[in-house]
DNA sequence: ATTGTTCCTTGATGTATATCAAGAATTGAG
DNA sequence: CTCAATTCTTGATATACATCAAGGAACAAT
């Protein structure tokens, strides 16, 4: 009865997720089985970049970031991960090792779907293939927008854009939480902590926003809109 | 008599394509039958970044370069792309406009596929989704790659990173050949024009290079290596 | 050849941001 | 609750890079 009940939790994450949802049930219930859980404590790498990989991931709890590291220890996110968010996806169609790491940044819980057992799936299931290349196309859209990010803005507008992003996203025009330690978004936003602080403070001063610890409010959002570029 | 040699180049241009190599015949030839033949001159705008998106394209003749354009008027290249290689690829399975802009390089041809065809075509022939997906993993990784490099390298890192590419794609590790103009570099690798001429007359002083003009002399290949960090 | 255009280089200057350092605040483990 | 560890902030300094400006080189078209 543990097994089976386990089972029912898996499927209704994939029914949950973007990625599977809108698949027929029987096809959930082939992914969930050939599916494995896997646990991860705060902290711990789940893949580094250039391993083989042995298939992809689900993230089911917690969160996971992707990332690509430098010699001397720096590192850019490329995407932080949550509950129904697959990852590890692009080694599995195009052979190769993992592009960037996989670290868990809480403890967490994900799927493991085998690359030979999905590739089965995915020729006797074309349909599969849709839902993948969608998911791909809006994970590349993502990367692109990083990249113009890096390049033309400066980091200010970067964080300005990553406010409005999460106010959106939480569906709070008036106040986000921001759902990372600063640091990491420090990391993701591709500058460094202490640069990320002296932002913060100067967006008050300005009074644009005001920091409560992880806590954020937006005092003029249009403000905000035209900081962006 | 001309509308079929038309089609045979055209069938031929997508026999040698990454993205379709290895289909079957006939297959080939329903591509090369909804396909549309298009031209554009140096510096035409091919699409632009947001616009609703009829279809895909590839290149048959020429360069295009794929960017993303800042409200100033700074452009960022994602990619140069040369024959044989699709792009706008994205909004055909995901909605959504094109996610960056196109514009051709020099005078050249593209062929262009119109989103419904093509899709019908894919519903028939499953095949289809899993080389589009493959294509797709492997910009993913390259645009991930950029990321890296914009934010954990600096300049004379990623011109001596791109340069060494550019020796392997060309399978010379002792001169390489730009193959676009230095300033056209400069968009790509993320930094200006004058910038990337300081890095230049910087490393000939150092005897790791010699310029001329778009021939470049790579004298310590190794040392290159090790600026790439 | 000659002219106009684009492309490239070099110099002088300014600025955004990284880095180093140390203290303050928050967090989490026992 | 308390102490250690992490995270965050603020200040002082250094630097990579962009920008502005102007001269020179390569190139295309006439």
């Amino acid at each position: 009865m543990i097994v089976a009940s386990m089972m029912e939790s898996r499927q209704k994450a994939l029914a949950d997720s973007a990625l599977f949802s809108g698949l027929p049930k029987p096809l959930l219930r082939n992914l969930a089985d050939i599916a494995q859980e896997k646990q991860y404590r705060r902290g711990e790498t789940i893949f580094l970049e250039g391993r083989i990989s042995g298939g992809f991931y689900m993230v089911m709890q917690g969160q996971v970031k992707i990332l690509k590291m430098s010699l001397d220890g720096k590192e850019q996110i490329l995407y932080i991960l949550g509950a129904g968010e697959p990852f590890g996806i692009t080694p599995v169609f195009h052979g190769k090792g993992f592009p960037a790491s996989a670290v868990s940044m809480t403890a967490s819980t994900a799927l493991h779907f085998p690359k030979g057992a999905f590739l089965a799936l995915v020729a006797a299931h074309p349909e599969l293939t849709l839902a993948v290349l969608s998911a791909l196309c809006l994970r590349m859209r993502r990367l692109s927008t990083q990249i113009e990010s890096l390049s033309l803005k400066d980091a200010p507008m970067r964080l300005a854009a990553h406010l409005l992003y999460l106010a959106e996203q939480q569906g709070n025009t008036m106040h986000v939480t921001l759902n990372i330690p600063k640091k990491q978004l420090a990391n993701l936003l591709g500058t460094s902590p202490e640069t990320l602080s002296r932002i913060f403070a100067e967006m008050s001063a300005d009074g644009l926003l005001r920091v409560k610890g992880k806590r954020i409010e937006l005092l003029r959002i249009e403000e905000l809109k035209n900081q962006t570029g």
